[in-house]
RNA sequence: GGUUCCGUAGCUCAGUGGAUAGAGCAACAGCCUUCUAAGCUGUGGGUCGCAGGUUCGAAUCCUGCCGGAAUCGCCA
């Protein structure tokens, strides 16, 4: 709901009244609380200071202008210094019909588009993708969708950290041990593959620590003694050199990770407009770090490191290059800033990364103004909380890292057997019926994640995700489907449910009413929160309105044909509404379930 | 130790200056000859971490304290 437009009308009035002028801040409109007569609450108490009078009599005076000057008003009541307004019958018959007929409904008109380059996924390729990749993932893409829905340019990056001392774990452990072992020959997803190596790299890594320890080395000798680390420390640098062979084997190895990947963001249903790679990037980060040096932003010590002095600003000093020349994650991030400002001259940088990395972020920001970067001010780290087990964080060492392919088949898994032990999709062939499960399963899944305010850590609890009952992305797919279900048995276009609204609406149809048209609001404010949450609960709280709605009330056997279109009207529109919050979310919403 | 974030019902979470703080799950009791029961209704369950302050009004803003997490790497 959002009925703005009466705001002028008050500050006349209070104008008329009291001789003062009113700052439209000081008007606070909301909606009025359901066990209270109703529509609009204007919260009186700031007014009646200014007014000199005490709050119900300036309730009262500005509650008898408004009545007097707007003719869709029908009555007012003052409750302590609550000015309650209640509009006619035909004011929400109209809000209703002309949202009926507006295609773009929950698209609010914006006059300052930005163009915003959201970063999201930045999957390591000596792994594949987890549960903490996943809410990244879901987050970063309902964002785009969000920010596209309010308007805004977004182009969607992914940044694909493939060089790296990690991925030489892997290449040097599949060297050593892998005796040419491919996807197909393992039969595995290549990420997964790949993963394998990493994982046994760690496992011989971890002998030959105690190994040294046993022999009484400190932790920071052990790194630096472990033969197995130092080959991989050769392999990088050898990378960075670009020997021919390391390179050949680096592709190849890649390559299937990115084939795994493909398959993952493919059935997570997420996508990318452009992919970065950190191997044709961070030697950008090198020349802005030597540029950096020259122009006295940074310094380089005797060893031949490059650091950048921040104390002044309250931090520590950063690294940005190694005393071997190789090039940090920051150095990386500093290139594919540049980049991606010099690709797209974006208003904003956004980067879905996990709160874990708030300080490196905080450190970029600076390094880039320290540059001169103007554009420094436009990196926006949205930063995101972690994702928990109820056992606590996951740890690949105690191997409760929750795979993201397996999950989202476990998800599907259960929305099959539940479907089936509910009877729900009796005739309906089997390609139908999978394609139903899946999109069953990865709402339970989508919603759930999404549901949580983005920057909290959230818990993941396997019992609970299952569950396809009360706040569950299965119970709003359900409503959608229940809608659709009337739909076909009226034999009535969703799109084009009636000619005219006339009649009188009750308690419950004027609530739902109410709360169909506060949509375009909730996107509006969910996109200047930058919180795909807000739509999720929107649409939730939709969707139980509704089927409280639809319990109280026959659709199709209404009193009156009046009412049967009203009611036609209402639903058509929370179907829409659902469909669109929903899609925003990146969830689809089935037609039947 | 410094910085940042978090603390709301048994559990998971909404609620970011307005009226009597809400959902879901779990527990218990009901509702399908009627548009899909993946639904609906009811019952019980709260010192909004604690203490001050600002305000007509505070879960919400400020300060301090307590508790938890992250981070301060020649890891990413």
């Amino acid at each position: 709901m959002n009925e703005t437009h009466i705001i002028p009308l008050i500050v006349r009035g209070f104008r008329e009244i009291y001789q003062g002028d009113l700052q439209p801040e000081t008007i606070t409109l909301q909606r009025t609380r359901r066990d209270v007569p109703g529509d609009l609450t204007l919260v009186v108490f700031p007014l009646a200071k200014m007014a000199q009078q005490a709050p119900e009599a300036t309730a009262r005076a500005l509650g008898d202008f408004l009545l007097q000057n707007n003719k869709a008003l029908a009555e007012y009541e003052v409750v302590k210094g609550f000015l309650n307004l209640t509009f006619k019958e035909e004011y929400w018959l109209g809000r209703l019909a002309d949202a009926l007929i507006d295609t773009g409904f929950g698209h609010p008109s914006n006059d300052s588009p930005r163009r915003i380059v959201i970063e999201y996924s930045s999957p390591n390729t000596n792994k594949p993708l987890h549960l903490g990749h996943i809410r990244n993932n879901l987050l970063g893409f309902s964002l785009s969708r969000l920010m596209q829905a309010n308007g805004h340019e977004v182009i969607k990056v992914n940044l694909v950290n493939d060089r790296g001392i990690h991925i030489c774990k892997s290449m040097l452990a599949w060297k050593k041990w892998g005796n040419g072992e491919t996807p197909v020959h393992a039969g595995l997803k290549g990420d997964h593959l790949v993963g394998k190596y990493y994982v046994l790299f760690d496992l011989h890594f971890r002998q030959e620590v105690s190994r040294l320890k046993e022999i009484g080395h400190s932790d920071e000798e052990v790194q630096q003694l472990s033969p197995l680390m130092q080959e991989a420390r050769e392999m990088l640098r050898q990378w960075e050199n670009g020997d021919e062979e390391v390179k050949q084997l680096w592709s190849t190895m890649n390559a299937w990770v990115y084939d795994g990947f493909d398959a993952t963001y493919q059935r997570l249903g997420v996508d990318f407009d452009k992919i970065y790679y950190e191997s044709e990037t961070y030697q950008l980060g090198k020349r802005l770090v030597e540029e950096g040096v020259r122009n006295g932003a940074f310094y380089r010590r005797d060893d031949g490191s490059v650091w950048a002095d921040l104390t002044a600003d309250g931090l520590d000093e950063k690294l940005l290059l190694r005393s071997d020349g190789t090039s940090v994650y920051m150095t990386q991030d500093l290139g594919t800033a540049q980049l991606r400002h010099d690709d797209y001259q974006a208003d904003e940088l956004v980067y879905v990364v996990g709160n874990e990395q708030n300080y490196h972020f905080d450190v970029l920001a600076r390094l880039l103004a320290r540059l001169g970067r103007p554009w420094a001010g436009a990196v926006h780290h949205y930063s995101y909380g972690m994702v928990e087990l109820p056992q606590g964080r996951m740890k690949s060492r105690e191997g409760t890292v929750v795979d993201a392919d397996d999950l989202m088949e476990e998800m599907e898994a259960t929305a099959r057997s539940m479907s089936e032990s509910l009877g729900k999709l009796e005739g309906m062939d089997t390609s139908e019926a999978a394609r139903l499960h899946r999109m069953i399963g990865l709402a339970a899944l989508k919603y759930y994640m999404l549901k949580v305010d983005p920057k909290k850590t959230m818990l993941f609890n396997p019992e609970e995700s299952v569950d396809f009952n009360g706040n569950t992305g299965p119970f709003i797919q359900y409503t959608h489907a229940r809608i659709c279900s009337v739909f076909r048995k009226a034999g009535v276009d969703l799109e084009h449910p009636v000619e005219a609204l006339t009649g009188n609406l009750d308690t419950r149809e004027r609530g739902l009413l109410k709360s169909l048209l506060a949509f375009p609001e909730v996107i509006r404010e969910a996109g200047q929160m930058y919180s795909p949450a807000l739509v999720a609960n929107y649409v939730y709280e939709l969707a139980r309105e509704f089927n409280q709605f639809y319990q109280e009330h026959s659709i199709l056997q209404a009193e009156s044909e009046e009412k049967k279109a009203l009611r036609l009207a209402l639903s058509a529109m929370v179907a829409r509404n659902i469909r669109e919050g929903m899609f925003i979310l990146g969830i689809e919403v089935p037609d039947r379930m």
